[in-house]
DNA sequence: AAGCGATGTGAAAACGATTTCACATGCCGT
DNA sequence: ACGGCATGTGAAATCGTTTTCACATCGCTT
């Protein structure tokens, strides 16, 4: 049904069988100057050869990878799966490539791998960084590639950055539990990236202007960890809520609640960054607070495009809002 | 803190360095006879003058990419995400590079993506097809490069392939219902993969078996046509039980049933493909038949290293076991 | 002591495209 | 009718490596 052409057929052999130059084949194919005829000519020798460009020579010549490299701790992690669809999804629309990397959250496998898009040469680089590298980043530690980098950022790492505002978001989540009469409200933040750590001011910072107590927890950010956590929390903190800094960590925690047959939200309330199609089947549904994930990814491209475009520009972090979506898990009961 | 060299410095200016000629460089980086004392050399030169070896010129002369494509449905399929994450693993393990493709399921983006692999020069390629394009694989289109296919296949496609012997795996799920004491057990099957067609088949023999009735549908494998397909199928089949096909058709169908107001497992049973973090969560908890995810990737590696190993070797369909995890949703109650 | 294979090295070709440069052509205004 | 300018084309250089090939050196065997 279909020939398998094994011979390497290169601009060369379209040259040859169109009867113009090789030059020529490369810019009917590129951006150049180029009759119509000899366009239609040469495409039509190709199609009939059967010619394939060659990407890597095609790049090695014009130091132009059109490929970008996408930095995250875990693909798994459904915040950064629809990020990362979502920027595939515009790469592809602009012909780019993407490469993917699963960090899992290690400041060595960040290092490897920034190495690695350095060897790509890659067009830009999309990253979640850990803390210890942001840290790095803000004590003059630079990637000499166009950067974005998303979820985590600070103002003075010198780079562009899209994430929401996690302290606003986590005062929206503290002041929605406490707006129902909550007043021990706990956390479990992540401690591998600043997020966590953003997330966890925010409530901070939400909780003493209301003269509540700060009962957080700074953990591992899987759901084993915030499993983990709960016993500990719930025998020294008493808390009547608990707000987690992601779904994995609401997964665990959901987890050990069952466990410790604690009722939602009659024993303790509950609400969560990130909003999973799960969240809403589980009884009761889950308190959310949804991060626009499709827009962060667009973004986050746009910003790496101006900055492709523009090395020098002065640098910028888009802050995108979040939004909560309450259910019943946070609903106060008569009790 | 750290120097930015804007200067691109290439494998002459590491000989120079060294005093060596660029082969010797080469052979210091790749694998080619060499001294000790010249590679320590080299290596200090290397890494004094910060040089990092251009990928796209070691492609273009090796004809070597070391770069394999991966092309699934849509990542935020959590059995695909689990599966690339796998897959990527391995790859970046040895020293491969991944490059991700999402298909939607649409076979015109399979032919586009797989022209763009053939460009890329990709070493292998890892495809869940469509039924579509896996049927034109039946009639003798064969993708002129090593290709190992997961999660769908068919033996006479002409290509190796990993997955679960879907047939066997569903006969399973349908056993388990029947055994409760169901009778009236309808599934919801995908239609856009073989996958589902093939687990439909398995369902309905293992009811023929039985002498049950065939209570099946085929739709869009999306959680809202899952969702959308809930009403009918009840009014029509009065079903006692329900198996679908994967976790997003879990996901439509139980938030179909919310709006109807129909309780599991009393007024319906529930039994699905793919076992998710938050089917546990869940009241009652989902009966699910889970697959080996992990396995399935490194087994999906090490077929296509083995075909790139030996082009013309003969193909190998690998069937791992799906295995049931029975939960609340499927257990039979008292009326 | 001559011959031989194994080993390490450098010079130069090759990979397959893009890009520079030179040049031919046609069109325009004067 | 001529100079100038825009346009399209081809020859050749180039991108940064790996690989071939030739060759020098060394240690062995005979």
């Amino acid at each position: 049904m279909k020939s398998v052409s094994v011979e390497p057929v290169g601009i060369k052999d379209v040259a040859q069988a169109a009867g113009v130059s090789p030059a020529t084949v490369s810019r009917a194919f590129g951006r150049g100057p180029i009759s119509p005829e000899l366009r239609a000519k040469v495409e039509a020798a190709a199609r009939a050869i059967g010619y394939r460009p060659n990407l890597s020579a095609r790049r090695l010549r014009s130091q132009d990878t059109r490929t970008i490299g996408l930095m995250v701790a875990d693909i798994r992690n459904p915040f950064f799966t629809a990020v990362s669809r979502a920027v595939e999804d515009i790469a592809y629309a602009q012909g780019m490539r993407v490469i993917l990397c699963n960090t899992d959250e290690d400041p060595d496998r960040e290092a490897f791998y920034m190495q690695a898009m350095q060897e790509e040469r890659v067009t830009g680089l999309i990253f979640a960084p850990t803390r210890i590298t942001l840290e790095a980043m803000e004590q003059g530690f630079a990637l000499d590639l166009p950067t974005v980098l998303v979820d985590r950022a600070s103002p003075r790492c010198g780079h562009d950055a899209v994430m929401i505002d996690n302290r606003r978001a986590a005062a929206l989540l503290v002041d929605h539990l406490a707006s129902q009469g909550f007043t021990r409200i706990a956390g479990l933040f992540g401690a591998a990236s600043t997020t966590g750590v953003e997330r966890q001011a925010g409530y901070a910072a939400a909780l003493k202007a209301r003269g509540l107590p700060d009962l957080s927890r700074l953990v591992s950010p899987s759901a084993a960890a915030a499993e983990a956590a709960l016993p500990e929390l719930w025998r020294e903190a008493r808390p009547d809520a608990v707000i987690t800094s992601n779904s994995l960590l609401a997964l665990g925690l959901l987890k050990a609640l069952r466990v410790q047959a604690l009722r939602v939200p009659d024993d303790i309330a509950l609400a969560t960054f990130d909003d999973e199609p799960w969240t809403s089947l589980v009884d009761p549904g889950l308190t959310a607070l949804a991060q626009p994930v499709d827009q962060i990814g667009q973004e986050a491209m746009r910003l790496l495009a101006d900055r492709i475009r523009n090395p020098r520009a002065e640098t910028r972090i888009v802050l995108l809002p979040g939004r909560l979506v309450e259910r019943a898990s946070s609903r106060r009961t008569s009790n």
